[in-house]
DNA sequence: TATTTGTTGCAAATAATTCGCATAATGTGT
DNA sequence: ACACATTATGCGAATTATTTGCAACAAATA
């Protein structure tokens, strides 16, 4: 979706305040290049052979990169995260209930429901990001 | 939040052709009785000591509840689940990203969204339920 | 009540994620 | 370029969450 250079990832990572390493940029990389959500699995699958990354370091990077809100942590009730960049805090997205199909729908603003939301709220004053799990079954599983 | 009879928790149970066990109504009641979505570990910690039992037992029901589609799973980015009962599916919460508090927001309504969103997919036609989780940072954290 | 089929407990196995620690690399000030 | 303080990395081991195999048991149905 979101295509980064070598250059943008760099100033990316310094303005989240984080140390700009070769490991990762390639992490960056390798979330921004795909479509749909990514596994840390299939990180760990790319980078490992790839570049020779070890799996601790991917999963720390993962951590602090959403810390610092590069990217998205994802729940598909799978068993395992999903992550992707972060871009526009927002991320809608359906999910078949039967297999682990999934598909980013992108371009809908639901700022007045998180408006109203927030009115009927207690303990929030305000908001920073969302995501919005949608479940059916995909045309395959119907 | 919904208080439900034993005698409801068995239609609940018959309906969905699930065969009823105490365990399992000990379970959904637990479920029903909360009013913030329920970690397996509380559930394992209340039933394992007041109604003895085993913590497969808990995973076993809890996964063939939900597939039953009488209660939702959630995750809030904590480590694991949450899990709270089926009802009208929509689940709304609010989610602080600093500590593990959340607030169940209900009574808003998304379905021209989830129109919207179905108008733009590909591979879905429909939905059955959506949960959204909407990251922020609670008054205590601010 | 007999039969069929789903449920449970227990212990052990997996899967996902995190941690400890020694070593190496980054960013900053000199 | 250099030295220092801080953060990142690899490796292996530890945790945590969740699942599974199997024998004993209980629910639904005829």
């Amino acid at each position: 979706m979101a295509f980064y250079s070598k250059e943008d990832l760099v100033v990316l990572l310094k303005e989240a305040g984080l140390r700009v390493t070769d490991h990762r940029l390639a992490i960056l990389s390798s979330i921004s290049r795909v479509r749909q959500p990514v596994t840390v699995y299939e990180l760990v699958d790319t980078l490992r052979k790839k570049e020779n990354i070890d799996q601790a370091t991917i999963y720390r990077n993962l951590s602090s990169l959403h810390i610092a809100g590069l990217i998205r942590r994802l729940d598909f009730n799978h068993g395992h995260a999903h992550y992707e960049l972060e871009t526009g805090r927002v991320s809608h997205q359906l999910v078949c209930s039967n297999c682990e199909t999934i598909e980013k729908i992108e371009g809908i603003s639901i700022d007045d429901v998180i408006k109203k939301i927030l009115k009927k709220s207690k303990k929030f004053k305000q908001t920073t990001t969302h995501s919005m799990e949608i479940y059916g079954l995909c045309k395959n599983c119907v």
